[in-house]
RNA sequence: GCCUCUUUAGCUCAACGGCAGAGCAGCGGUAUCGUAAACCGUCGAUGUCAGUUCAAUUCUGACAAGAGGCUCCA
């Protein structure tokens, strides 16, 4: 496994410099940034100088890239020094920023030459790249700051990927053509589910009654697990003053708050989290030892004005609902708090049966210790008790260094959308600046005051982000205990309509979600509409279903079962959104 | 916010510097049918605002909305 992805990566690393010297050729005066491999490709950047390319462009890049291909036999790598490799990329000043910075860093200054191309370059290509790299295709343009700073100047960059057989190439945009049907938002239009509506606003979804539907099942499915674990849940209002949050300090470190407004003589924002607020519950009395962990929960709304090129679909609003929970809690209970946590959180994902997922810990950056508060001591336990708890769960976790936020270490669970994109779900971060900042603390056995810890939770993370993933994992085809639309039933003729009607009324009162089809047009037409609907299943009724009181089903892969009895038919509904499969 | 691209009917797509065309959906009929599209008729559109032009949906610009991307560092 190891060996194939190191050889992919040289492969594509490789293509980076062919695109380079394609896109140098064709355009003068061009210059070359970076090109990696990336996780589906690679991509290059560009400083296109007076140029300027798009995606139209890029079959001419390919065509130069075929064309330059067979006379690159082979890289000579050579190692220079600072002054030789400063003197031979003098005309791009990217690769003298990275020349003086990688001097710095006193590594070792490399260059490669595949025959005609010189470029600054780290190990890590193919033997013959006439021969292995033939499998490639460019992708997109992009727009992409250098270094990625908003500071530096914007430059371009292609993106391609490459294989090792055009079989793996094709299957690869085969298979992201099958990814982009999956796209929650073209399937929340087609379904159905949500709405983005430009006189409402980028980034604030309205939610149609099938979306509302699957989205407060899941809250009110959760929100009972979560009493079970000792959630109390509150509701806060949307709007508070200003100067809650200076207490917070997230007025001077959070910049995605909306512009504030005037009631009375006060300022006041829209909420962009509901720590404040949950503190205020928290110390409107005196805490004792005994009361802790004292969990509040809320599904709660709030506003972010997101950047308006980050908006995105149902995945980056700027109006999202979070399942937020504060937990006030001892230090001495940290860890088994973090234990409760994720086991909810494993049993969540595996109700809905993700798989592909990993935890990401967020730690202190070991470079800047000062950028921190809360004691070292409390950070090195902290941060021991987040792995710790990620090696008991078995969690797939790699350590986010220089990650966490000042108050505190964090652990977030990512996961891929249909198209590739890593999404953090849930969120788990403790706090040890908040119960300073708001003073949150209780009486312990000794009739002494101690601040209590705090660990902020979201366990979907948003509701809004959490159903586009879901959408796309499912492909739009919920399981039987999400699916607005349980069974549709299709009367054959006009006479069917009667006892159709019935047995609707029948499974209705039994709590499943039953639709009658009877619209004026073929049986064959309704079965393909309700399938497109992904409705999970249909009920076909004719004269035989009527003589033998009986239902034939039929479900939304178009497996057929005939004469099924009623009884029988219907506890296996029930069975079926009780498991929740 | 920045870069590139996109915007024609509810949806999917066509055409053009000179009357905007279709399929599906909707609506009105006819047909009442056995497991993924019955038939006939009918309604309906060039994102907004400017400019160039005899003429703009088409060309130009601004705005709006949308898409992809903005360190998985030589």
């Amino acid at each position: 496994m190891e060996n194939t992805d190191d050889y992919l990566n040289s492969l594509r690393h490789s293509c980076a410099h062919l695109l380079a010297k394609a896109v140098l050729e064709l355009y003068p005066g061009a210059h070359n940034a970076i090109g990696p491999s990336i996780e589906q490709g690679f991509y290059q950047d560009f400083d296109m100088g007076s140029h300027s390319i798009s995606e139209s462009d890029l079959p001419k890049i390919e065509a130069k890239m075929r064309e330059i291909l067979p006379s690159w036999t082979h890289f000579d790598f050579n190692e220079v020094t600072f002054e030789e490799a400063k003197k031979l990329f003098k005309h791009n000043p990217y690769k003298i920023e990275l020349i003086e910075e990688f001097s710095g860093e006193g590594k070792k200054l490399l260059t490669n030459n595949p025959g005609n191309f010189l470029d600054l370059c780290k190990m890590g290509h193919v033997e013959n790249p006439s021969k292995e790299l033939r499998h490639f295709k460019l992708l997109s343009t992009a727009g992409a700051y250098w270094r990625g700073s908003e500071k530096n100047k914007m430059l371009t960059r292609i993106y391609g990927t490459c294989f090792p057989s055009q079989k793996e190439l094709d299957e690869y945009l085969v298979q992201q053509e099958e990814a982009k049907k999956r796209d929650h938002r073209k399937l929340g239009k087609e379904l159905e589910l949500f709405l983005l509506s430009p006189s409402v606003g980028p980034g604030f979804p309205l939610y149609m009654p099938k979306g509302f539907l699957i989205r407060r099942t899941i809250e009110q499915w959760l929100t009972k697990e979560k009493e079970k674990r000792g959630f109390q849940f509150v509701w806060t209002p949307h709007v508070a003053k200003s100067d809650l949050y200076k207490q917070s300090g997230h007025w001077q470190k959070y910049d995605a708050m909306f512009s504030p407004m005037k009631i009375d003589d006060d300022e006041y924002v829209l909420k962009p989290m509901n720590c404040p607020h949950h503190f205020q519950i928290y110390n409107e009395k005196p805490r004792s030892y005994r009361d802790l962990p004292l969990r509040i929960a809320e599904n709660a709304t709030v506003y972010r004005f997101e950047k308006a090129g980050e908006v995105n679909g149902l995945l980056r609003v700027r109006a999202l609902t979070q399942d937020d929970s504060h937990l006030f809690i001892r230090h001495t209970q940290i860890a088994s708090e973090i234990d409760n946590i994720l086991d909810l959180t494993l049993m969540i994902y595996e109700t809905f049966g993700f798989k592909d997922f990993k935890a990401r810990i967020s730690t202190r950056d070991p470079k800047s210790p000062d950028k921190y508060m809360g004691g070292t001591k409390n950070w090195d336990d902290a941060e021991k008790a987040l792995v710790d708890a990620a090696k008991r769960h078995d969690l797939p976790h790699f350590i986010g260094e220089g990650e966490a936020a000042f108050y505190g270490p964090k652990i977030d669970m990512m996961v891929k959308d249909a198209l590739g994109r890593e999404w953090q779900l849930t969120t788990c971060q403790l706090d040890f600046v908040q119960p300073e900042n708001f003073n949150l603390s209780y009486i312990n056995e000794e009739g002494k005051s101690e601040k209590a810890a705090v660990l902020h939770v979201a366990n979907l993370g948003s509701f809004d982000r959490f159903f586009g993933i879901l959408i796309e994992h499912y492909g739009g085809a919920f399981p039987l205990w999400l699916a607005p639309v349980q069974l549709v039933l299709i009367p054959i003729a006009e006479r069917h309509n009667e006892y159709v009607q019935n047995l609707a009324k029948l499974l209705r009162e039994a709590g499943v979600r039953v639709e009658v089809d009877n619209k004026n047009e073929p049986m064959q037409a309704r079965i393909r509409n309700n399938t497109l609907q992904k409705v999970p299943y249909m009920g076909i009724i004719g004269d035989k279903e009527v003589n033998d009181a009986c239902i034939s089903v039929r479900n939304r892969s178009g497996v057929e079962t005939k004469g099924v009895t009623l009884s029988v038919f219907q506890s296996q509904l029930l069975e079926e959104i009780e498991h929740k499969v």
